[in-house]
DNA sequence: CGCCAGGGCCATA
DNA sequence: TATGGCCATGGC
């Protein structure tokens, strides 16, 4: 119980806070842009996303009656810079005309539940708990492969919940999922933080080493690993 | 040049 | 249930 959270601790106080969801580029209303964040970072840097997202907003595709009406063809141009942009034109489409049927985002928020959202193609567990969690404000874990990676070389892993397999071990998204729910209090802004503060460890350390070498966490990171 | 990025779908066994 | 192929642009 002690262990997980005393990481992210660890992890604030070297970064600070990230506040990733505070970024606006003028779509309607501000949580709907998580939304669209979500699904365009679907293994794709963020870099490439805001490309896309600025191309959006300079086409007026930043509302979901906007997206659920636009021409094919001019979702795709705006998604291209993200990758994979035709899948995503298509998925953006589809979940924005999902938010209508609740009458817009208001009643979007209100009334969907995970089961709906992991319905929608294109929409697996961790775009569907990236939504949850950072647009609608829930106390649900995301986890990516970067959270799977950093505490597997934490040596942290799901108790009962990993097995090896032809050498391997192997964990799904739910023992992840549930190991961090259950060891960590349910606390909405610490699960966006601590999710942000993994992905930037991430990104900028533990790429190819065993181990953190070189981690900037130094001491806090070499002890907690 | 190769590798990888804040995944998910689908066919296959 | 779980593995492999596929989607695709841009940074390093």
């Amino acid at each position: 119980m002690a262990e997980v959270l005393d990481i992210y601790q660890n992890l604030l106080e070297h970064f600070g806070k990230l506040e990733w969801w505070h970024m606006e580029r003028g779509f309607t209303p501000a949580e709907f842009e998580v939304c669209v964040g979500a699904i365009l970072t679907q293994n794709t840097s963020w870099s490439n996303v805001e490309e896309a997202l600025e191309l959006m907003k300079s086409r007026k595709l930043t509302s979901p009656l906007s997206i659920a009406t636009a021409k094919t063809k001019d979702m795709e141009e705006a998604a291209r810079p993200s990758g994979f942009y035709k899948q995503k034109a298509e998925r953006l489409k589809m979940f924005s005309d999902f938010v209508m049927g609740f009458g817009g985002f208001r009643g979007f928020s209100k009334g969907v539940t995970r089961e709906q959202l992991l319905g929608l193609k294109g929409i697996g567990p961790e775009t569907a708990d990236s939504i949850l969690l950072y647009a609608l404000n829930m106390p649900v874990f995301v986890i990516d492969a970067y959270t799977k990676r950093v505490f597997k070389r934490l040596g942290i892993l799901p108790k009962g919940y990993s097995r090896k397999i032809a050498g391997k071990t192997m964990n799904d998204y739910y023992a992840w999922k549930r190991f961090f729910e259950s060891n960590l209090p349910n606390d909405t802004n610490l699960y966006k933080e601590f999710h942000a503060l993994i992905v930037e460890l991430a990104k900028q350390h533990c790429r190819k080493k065993p181990v953190c070498a070189g981690c900037p966490l130094e001491k806090g990171c070499r002890k907690m690993i």
